[in-house]
DNA sequence: ATGACTAAATACTTTAGA
């Protein structure tokens, strides 16, 4: 996170989102706040932190409301020990959700039957939360071949195998949708490039960091799209964010939680951003 | 070839990422 704040920063003042999903932050919740937090509250976000010292880490940042914030998921597995992986809030009626999958390492090794269950458990959670939400972040797997700049680049690795996708699509058959692919149907679109080797000026990448909106939400989407730009430039992360532009509530759909006098529509970004490399 | 980059800890090397 520490490395990325200035490219962090400028990105909020250019693309101004509602509310944005960070992973990787690899910061203490205290060193987060001690770093960000009087640069975000300026400019109106509210933060819920689960981080930890070297490793993992994620927020939510969000100027229209931030209520109901759980840290983690019920359940979840550790390796051995719990890890900083999700956080979720509601805002604006939304129940958003900044997820970072562990990476699974090897298949079939420890790592990636944790990773396994921790996909379990976390449809588990959005399985049985509120109607309108968006899980958002770094899912560490590709859903298809065509997220994947040649399906045999990973062959035999995490990311691409069989029972990931399968635990991924679990998780979608709660009825979420994938804005960003049904947005761009036919498009070479990736989130991911790897620093070496020159992937990213090659556009050698994998599409592993998505938005997935229950069908309310997915009703509401006016734009959603990867912004490249943001993998540009000095010290940038490997990842790029994914940007979801979402239409007001529909009347007398509006949640409970929607503040009456929200004038802009919620605009949930998943950011990757704050990876410290 | 387990490499190529990058970042962070207590760190001058190791670990992790995907």
């Amino acid at each position: 996170m520490k490395r990325r704040v200035p490219r962090l920063l400028p990105w909020l003042d250019q693309r101004q989102p509602d509310v944005v999903c960070l992973q990787e932050t690899k910061l203490a919740n205290n060193a987060f706040t001690k770093l960000l937090g009087d640069e975000l509250s300026d400019r109106g976000y509210e933060v819920a932190l689960n981080g930890e010292v070297q490793w993992n880490g994620v927020a939510i940042l969000s100027r229209v409301g931030l209520n109901d914030v759980v840290v983690g998921i019920p359940g979840a597995p550790g390796f051995p020990d719990p890890e900083a992986r999700a956080v979720a809030a509601t805002c604006a009626g939304i129940r958003v959700h900044s997820l970072y999958v562990p990476n699974g390492r090897v298949p079939d090794s420890d790592h990636y039957q944790y990773k396994l269950a921790w996909l379990a458990a976390l449809r588990d959670m959005v399985g049985t939360g509120p109607r309108d939400a968006i899980v958002c972040g770094d899912m560490n797997i590709a859903p298809t071949d065509a997220d994947v700049f040649d399906p045999l680049a990973y062959a035999d690795e995490t990311h691409v195998t069989a029972p990931e996708r399968a635990a991924l699509a679990e998780l979608q058959a709660l009825g979420l949708h994938d804005v960003v692919r049904d947005r761009w149907p036919h498009e070479r679109i990736f989130t991911y490039w790897d620093y070496r080797g020159g992937f990213f000026q090659k556009n050698l990448g994998m599409r592993i960091d998505l938005a997935l909106a229950t069908g309310p939400v997915a009703d509401r989407v006016r734009a959603a799209w990867i912004d490249r730009l943001a993998r540009k430039g000095t010290a940038p992360s490997d990842h790029a964010p994914v940007i979801v532009d979402l239409d007001e509530a529909p009347d007398g759909d509006a949640g409970p939680t929607v503040p009456p006098s929200s004038a802009s529509p919620p605009r949930p970004g998943s950011v990757r951003l704050p990876q410290a490399r």
